[in-house]
DNA sequence: CCGTCTTGTGAGAGCGCTCTCACGGTGAGA
DNA sequence: TCTCACCGTGAGAGCGCTCTCACAAGACGG
């Protein structure tokens, strides 16, 4: 509750001489207005400081006004992983040029409800969840509420209803695993991501049936979380248990930075001994030492594809889910 | 513009057989309403798929709706400094409580007049700004519309009549010299900064400061522009410089932690031989080996801070600066 | 000199919601 | 039996804006 009441239409009008509708529609550059009223209502708008009622503009216009992304997360995490600092920026970018909002709605597990009540209280027109996990319960929120609704990221729980957009994991990982074989290597590993998430189920199914169709041993797995240390440890184990290891593929490529650092640490050459592979491309995997050979993760399409969905569901058209093919980058660790 | 007419409260209260007015009291929970009407409305709601139009909502109750997080910067840099990440989760968290949302705006520089029309635009009540850089232009934006605003970081322009919060950076760098001097560190170097942002500036003074107080040359002085690779390259051309330095403070984590890699690729021993200290105490400062010494920049504190400001001056208050303390973390780098 | 067209403007409705105010119904107390 | 308080409710105003419609004033052709 502001002290003061802002200027509104009304005020500008006055101040300018004109009515309200002349008001409105030289502060909408309605080519109709005479210069001389549109030079009024602009020096009275700059006078008063008047900025427009955007609730009274959108009420009467039924415009779209806004789009929440969703990220149920732990705030560490979010800080931790490029990707949603990515995505944010992608979709904020994709949205620019049109006058919907980009709304932030984040979440520690603990505090579901609030991202419910949020999703629930009518605060916005639609909604992008951003997240590796699954999220059964905000499905059901999104379907009570018909909230339009786009997953980046398969949901692990299956068809919920809502479409998604996401990359083609599995043969991606498989791209991985070709690369690596053809180059000569025979005994390769895999530090996988978590499995209660498809990104992390989907890159190990790839990657395991692309070794066995080669009919080379796929035991070699270790798990991480996604994070830098999980994949120091990760990489430690594997170390140990196969310690002729000469080429390992890794879920993520914050993962694999860590273990990459982890085989060098220990004087091993990557790629002349051990060959490492990540997964994202993220910003990072130019930044090593060799730089790392990786499966792209195109978020920026991701981003853009989730809006578009989101905006056509929003138009109330019916819409499929989309999967990305991918590629890789091939670079020298690898 | 939706293909069908969304349900409005009108539509619940027919279903439901009471008046409009008791069918708004009923989806705000006002105890007056009978438990019986309650439940017809609810279930209307529920078969309906209503969802309040906020718009209306917000134009009636001329609560405070939404501020904008603007972030000039361009995407890839967002993307890659942990801090913007950082402060978007911490602002996010600070509000999740209250019903303000938090709205996102980036702009690459080229952009800036999308940014511009935003905040002319009047699409929010109010705007934190989180940037290192100089934004003159934004700061005539701001004054001109009188959109309540906060910078994140001192403006460099100085006193724009836009209320700041800000780190002691002067400080903060004079604690890293101080704490390197008491090791008896004696050969000195320094990558700082961008000059162009009081981030950048402030620092390389309290450092210059308090090796001159303690009567050391503070010549030893190279640039980076807080990304990763300026680090590593401001670094080699330090050693150039000075094969025999004993320590250098590094103005950013990101750079430092790409200027510690650099000295050890070189077999130069951290910290016997070169002590590292950093800024910002990022997640990356932990994860290093030897992890980082470094100045914390407290972004949660900062976040609420500037959350706190932006609100009291929303509610026509006036406010001041606000300036946080420092303090070290000392690990093993330094 | 009259009708017609164009241009710029104003009056007023109405977007979906909340809130005030008034009122009918019920039960307690006189 | 009547009064009064109180509870739950409905009618209706009005938030700030845009847009439709009507209309005044001039331009223009016949």
């Amino acid at each position: 509750m502001p002290a003061r009441r802002l200027p509104t239409l009304e005020d500008v009008a006055a101040r300018a001489g004109v009515s309200r509708a002349t008001a409105s529609r030289a502060v909408n550059l309605d080519p109709r207005v005479r210069a001389q009223s549109r030079i009024a209502v602009e020096a009275a708008v700059t006078e008063l400081g008047y900025r427009p009622n955007r609730a009274a503009r959108s009420l009467v216009n039924q415009e779209v006004d806004s789009i929440a992304v969703v990220v149920p997360e732990a705030e560490d995490r979010v800080f931790a992983d490029p990707f949603f600092a990515s995505m944010l920026a992608s979709i904020t970018q994709r949205l620019a040029d049109s006058p919907v909002q980009v709304l932030l709605a984040m979440g520690q597990p603990g505090g579901r409800q609030k991202i419910e009540r949020y999703l629930r209280g009518g605060y916005t027109d639609g909604a992008i969840i951003v997240s590796h996990h699954r999220d059964d319960d905000l499905s059901d929120v999104l379907h009570e509420t018909k909230l339009p609704a786009v997953y980046v990221g398969r949901p692990y729980a299956g068809d919920v209803g809502i479409p998604w957009v996401d990359v083609d994991n599995r043969s991606g990982a498989a791209l991985a695993a070709d690369h690596l074989i053809s180059q000569g290597r025979r005994r390769l590993a895999t530090i996988a991501g978590p499995q209660d998430m498809a990104a992390g189920s989907d890159r190990l199914t790839g990657w395991t049936e692309a070794l066995q169709r080669a009919g080379l041993d796929s035991g070699l797995v270790e798990f991480g979380d996604f994070t830098s240390a999980s994949g120091a440890v990760a990489m430690e184990r594997l170390l140990e248990r196969a310690p002729d290891l000469d080429a390992v593929f890794v879920a993520s490529d914050l993962m694999a930075v860590a273990a990459m650092h982890e085989v060098q640490s220990r004087g091993i050459a990557v790629p002349e001994q051990i060959a490492v592979v990540g997964f994202d491309d993220t910003h990072a995997a130019q930044l090593t030492r060799p730089p790392l050979t990786t499966v792209i993760n195109p978020v920026g399409e991701l981003a853009g594809r989730a809006v578009d969905l989101l905006l056509q569901l929003m138009q109330g058209e019916n819409v499929d889910p989309v999967v990305l093919q991918t590629a890789m980058v091939k670079r020298t660790s690898g």
